[in-house]
DNA sequence: CATTTTTATTGGATCGATTCAAATTTCCGC
DNA sequence: GCGGAAATTTGAATCGATCCAATAAAAATG
């Protein structure tokens, strides 16, 4: 059995059946797509053919070429190909593409690259009908390279500048509002920022110029949204250390260094992700502090896993499977035209908030 | 810009942007793919009108064709796509792919059918060069399904009686032996088994017919090495109840039911996984049962939320990202050898077993 | 039985690239 | 300025299917 698999230098095609089974390539086509146009008799030894012949059934990589369709959505990411199945937010956000291509039938394809040429390279040849790109550090260039396949494609995050490119993602600037002023009614006064990042490749404390500079809109609406909402407390934001983390441990562990590290310590964290929320969570508690008793802490994304810390975690929480299925739907049923769509966030109380300590 | 797009009928081919410069396709090919092959001065001629056409670059369905490598590795299941993202055995596994695949630069395009007839057309038109099947429900159909293709795949879990099939798993018996005797060494003598499946779409008690006529050989195996090493303590395994689940919450929670409501209540539960130990924790806690305190639980998978949940499982973990990373490798560099690797497993003690409680 | 209609089958064109042996140019040294 | 080596370029063949207009065969109709 194996040898005689072995034996056969090249895979049989679809011509070799039909010029065994003394029939027309297209009849023999026909017999595997459309097997009701064909008649019974014909049908039957053809297929008898090409059963003791061997053959796989039509290869999928002639049938593509011709049907123009691969029907399979890209993901992109800049992170390695883990990333889709370690980080919280996009496994969430991977449920929700996962069920619009479920329903349809899609496939989805994994593209990634750590490195920029492979990046280049995966994006250029992934057989997709269109991407969806989660643009976090280096989306920037994601996005560049994406458009030069001309594919349909959706940027998730609406943290571009660029109004020609479509995007889902929330609003930053009321999500953000939500977030400060939940902790100012609490009575919060000494506030630090856990950040993400304003442009590629940076971390620590943010200045007014790397803030007006930012690349990434998303960042500087959120933060944004916190500072215009503080004001309005008589807060004076400039004081706010601002520190820009890569979204990870370490770079989430150096901030809160150093933020802590300076003379007056915040009674209140302002994350822009749950991610470093949870990172914050451990890292006081670890440190002694307890949450929300000495310092209370406010994430945002709205990740499963936020509800099953201790505390829970409160949270600014975005529709993260709905965008996911939209995104998919995007894609799926393009019609050519950009699209951007801002979708609303909810404040959602947990235990790592409370009342302010006195004094 | 848009207006100009939107006027092309048809995307621009490679043999439009030669004949255009002026060069033959063969000369135009090989601007894009080997650019050093070419006169500096054609190359740039050509990429300026390819620029000015508006040209996405070679499409990959045309290379692909020619290539005959796509250079992407299948992931099946018979789940739901969201299964990659939610399970946390799935997503351990899929990290080890994930670290091979980005290592050479592979993608993974996922595959999945809830309904049947899904199933196999998305197996059949998978643009792969392999395959790696995740073997739970309905795994002996995605095994005939994939060997039609006649590409290289790998199972996961040996579960399977046939030897032709290339499958990565590991040492059930052994595995289920460590966890026997660890808790019959702490003193336990009576014993209750979460099962999965020993064939498709079945629920509930198995009866001895049922084992003898496993499908699946994994959970028979398991089985076994619990009860061979429980006889070796003088229990009667013919006592023990052995529940059948779909390794979900709903039928454990059943089998649970079912097995408490019997009159000799178990001090220790052998669960076939990691998921329907964390479900019997869960389920054992909401009783007012004490784990270890009360009933002692040993999981099967070592996935990572053993470790967090309260009382931390003991269990019995399998090198899960190694094995992926192994099935990934099969694929990448297959060499048409049938393989089937055993991997060891180990015992990892942590708080959810404790003594016998006397009497 | 001739004629029209319906049903099946055929074979060439096409999808969009890559490859490679052969033809052509360019480059060198003398 | 010439011969031969080296560097480029050409264009036909190929990858594996599907599609479709034309043709052939079978069935229905008069």
């Amino acid at each position: 059995m194996a040898s005689l698999l072995e034996g056969q230098a090249r895979p049989i095609r679809l011509a070799d059946i039909a010029k065994a089974a003394g029939v027309s390539h297209g009849t023999a086509s026909n017999v595997f797509s459309r097997p009701e146009i064909v008649r019974a008799e014909v049908r039957e030894r053809v297929k008898a053919v090409a059963e003791q012949m061997g053959y796989a059934g039509p290869d999928p990589k002639g049938r593509l070429l011709r049907a123009g369709k691969v029907n399979a959505i890209g993901v992109a990411t800049t992170e390695p190909l883990s990333y889709f199945f370690d980080d919280p937010f996009a496994r969430v956000m991977m449920a929700g593409i996962s069920e619009a291509c479920d329903a349809t039938g899609a496939g989805i394809a994994l593209v990634s690259a750590a490195n920029q040429e492979k990046l280049a390279w995966n994006i250029q040849s992934a057989l997709v009908d269109g991407f969806i790109l989660f643009c976090i550090e280096g989306g920037s260039r994601l996005v560049d390279l994406t458009r030069e396949r001309r594919l349909p494609f959706v940027a998730l995050e609406l943290g571009f500048q660029d109004e020609t490119v479509s995007a889902i993602g929330v609003d930053n600037v009321a999500g953000a509002r939500l977030a400060a002023r939940h902790l100012a009614d609490l009575g919060h006064r000494r506030f630090a920022v856990l950040s993400l990042a304003f442009a590629d490749n940076r971390t620590g404390f943010a200045t007014p110029e790397i803030v007006r500079g930012a690349l990434y809109t998303g960042t500087r609406d959120r933060l944004a949204g916190y500072f215009e909402e503080l004001s309005r407390f008589g807060i004076d934001t400039a004081k706010i250390p601002v520190y820009e983390t890569e979204n990870e441990e370490k770079s989430t562990r150096a901030g809160l260094e150093a933020i802590f590290a300076k003379g007056e310590q915040p009674t209140a964290i302002l994350a822009m992700s749950d991610r470093m929320a949870l990172i914050a969570i451990e890292w006081l508690k670890a440190r002694g502090l307890s949450v929300p008793g000495d310092v209370s802490i406010v994430g945002f994304d709205g990740v499963p896993d936020g509800a099953l810390c201790t505390p829970p975690l409160t949270t600014i929480a975005q529709p993260i499977t709905e965008i996911g299925r939209r995104a998919a739907r995007m894609i799926l049923d393009h019609d050519g035209a950009v699209r951007r769509e801002t979708m609303g966030v909810k404040l959602i109380v947990r235990a790592s908030t409370g009342p302010a300590r006195k004094g």
